[in-house]
RNA sequence: GGAGGAGUGGCAGAGCUGGUUGAAUGCACCGGUCUUGAAAACCGGCGUGCGAGAAAUCGUACCGGGGGUUCGAAUCCCUCCUCCUCCGCCA
């Protein structure tokens, strides 16, 4: 959510962020919307404080004259108390609806996207930002797809998954669950490395969480919702590491807040099947580790580069090969100011997987669950909150069975092997 | 799941037989006096949001959340949530 003030103040910015992400002129005169209605809700609020002070005033009489043994001129009182009364229950009316609209258009617009972000409709419009390709291996003409070579080392079921919950809950086996395992301590042990404090959160979360990092009302079909206990199933570990500090007011000194966790996500996936969708490419469950850092709006920036920094190393110590895009503003997530996805070549499929995505949420996350700190002029200022995966596992396995498959079995890259322990997967 | 108790400012803790209480007091914190410096002592300040104003400042809302009673509620009523104690169940 943006900042009312922001969007009085840069109208032009603003809109020139929604062209970007190819809002049709049409729409634009959403902006001019939010602020009529943020000027009504100005009057409305200036009228009732001002009934609302005459009815308190009042009161305080009345209550005097109840003292003093003047009980009929109380009384008199009385019926104007009434009169206030009435009318500021309708403005109190009239207010709440305003608000509510108001914050409905204001969770209809989008974060302003960062004067970087490139022009452009879909994912094919996406900008390379940088490459790595030295791992790009040789594979012989029989390389297989990773759901072929699941089935050969018994490494993934997914038609036991299938049967014990729907399609797309992959069960981990043998050595498969061993590497799952594995990478899932590889990155944290990396992210603990970097400066991250690890995190277990709850696996669940409600209503004001979902809200807060802006699940909802966004994506509300897609997480899965537990509606006996009204909670979600959390889609990214984001969700809870960042809503820790929900309406919190952080010093100054208290940055970079910098965790990091691992969690499963669950995620609906409606509506996608087909043959790009196979195998472990999207399922409704997957472990990721996360990082979340929340930084002082002057270096955000930097901290996104230190986050990319440390996806790259990941990616580069596990031998794959990955190219990094900055997002256009049409595949731009509707919260984020910047994205970079992390793609990883998979050359059994002939294709890019993501495996990663770093964001930059300037102020849009911290304003709707109001993480602010105090700064140096003691006043309070919204931080901002940042994130990225380090990393998906789901796609990362794949990537990982199919581009260092070999004739013998899968070779384990060197920085995992302490951790799997074995330095072949048959 | 059952019975009882409780949720107040950064923390602790009054108020809870309704009336100028946004809320005593202590601690913490910030500024000042004193001091070579520090401590102590003393003086002053010290919540958040919204609105008005150039500003000083003023208005308004908030005492777990929501609703109600009343001219007026932190104080009374309803409801939900959370925590504590006891019982039950249980990895």
């Amino acid at each position: 959510m943006l900042v009312l003030s922001f969007i009085r103040e840069h109208q032009d910015r603003v809109i020139a962020g929604l062209k970007t992400r190819n809002y049709p002129d049409e729409e634009l005169a959403i902006v001019d919307r939010i602020i009529a209605l943020d000027d009504q809700r100005k009057a409305t609020q200036k009228q009732l404080d001002d009934l609302l002070a005459e009815g308190k005033q009042l009161s305080k009489q009345i209550g005097a004259l109840y003292k003093s043994g003047q009980r009929a001129e109380g009384d008199q009182l009385k019926a104007k108390v009434a009169e206030a009364k009435a009318a500021s229950g309708q403005l109190q009316e009239q207010l709440q609806s305003v608000k509510a609209e108001l914050e409905q258009t204001l969770l209809a617009l989008p974060n302003v996207a960062h004067p970087s972000v490139p022009a452009g409709n879909t994912d094919e419009d996406n900008e390379v930002y940088q490459d790595w390709t030295e791992a790009f291996p040789e594979l012989p003409a029989s390389a297989l797809p990773h759901w072929e070579l699941a089935k050969k080392y018994q490494i993934f079921d997914l038609e036991l998954g299938t049967k014990l919950t729907g399609s797309g809950f992959p069960l981990y086996r043998g050595k498969g669950a061993k590497l799952q395992r594995a990478l899932i301590n590889f990155f944290l042990d990396e992210a603990h490395a970097a400066g991250y404090e690890e995190i277990i959160p709850p696996h669940l979360v409600n209503a004001d969480s979902a809200r807060g990092t802006g699940q909802l009302p966004d994506k509300e079909g897609q997480m899965y919702h537990v509606t006996l206990d009204e909670l979600y199933l959390i889609p990214t570990a984001e969700v809870p590491i960042t809503n820790m500090y929900r309406g919190d007011i952080l010093a100054e000194g208290d940055f970079p807040i910098k965790l990091c966790g691992y969690t499963p996500c669950f995620r609906r996936e409606a509506g996608s099947y087909g043959a790009h969708v196979r195998g472990l490419n999207r399922v409704h469950q997957f472990d990721k580790v996360e990082i979340v850092q929340i930084e002082h709006p002057d270096r955000s920036y930097d901290t996104l580069q230190a986050m990319l920094q440390h996806v790259e190393g990941l990616l580069q110590k596990l031998e794959l090969p990955y190219r990094i895009l900055r997002l256009c503003g049409g595949d731009l997530g509707h919260t984020s100011a910047l994205t970079f996805d992390f793609e990883v070549y998979s050359l059994a499929q002939k294709r890019w997987l993501e495996v990663s995505s770093v964001s930059n949420f300037e102020t849009y996350q911290s304003n709707r669950m109001k993480l602010r700190y105090r700064g140096a002029d003691k006043k309070t200022h919204l931080a901002h909150t940042l994130n990225g995966s380090a990393l998906a596992l789901a796609r990362i396995m794949a990537s990982l069975l199919e581009n260092h498959q070999t004739p013998e079995g899968i070779r384990i890259p060197a920085a995992l092997q302490a951790y799997t322990r074995f330095e072949l997967l048959n």
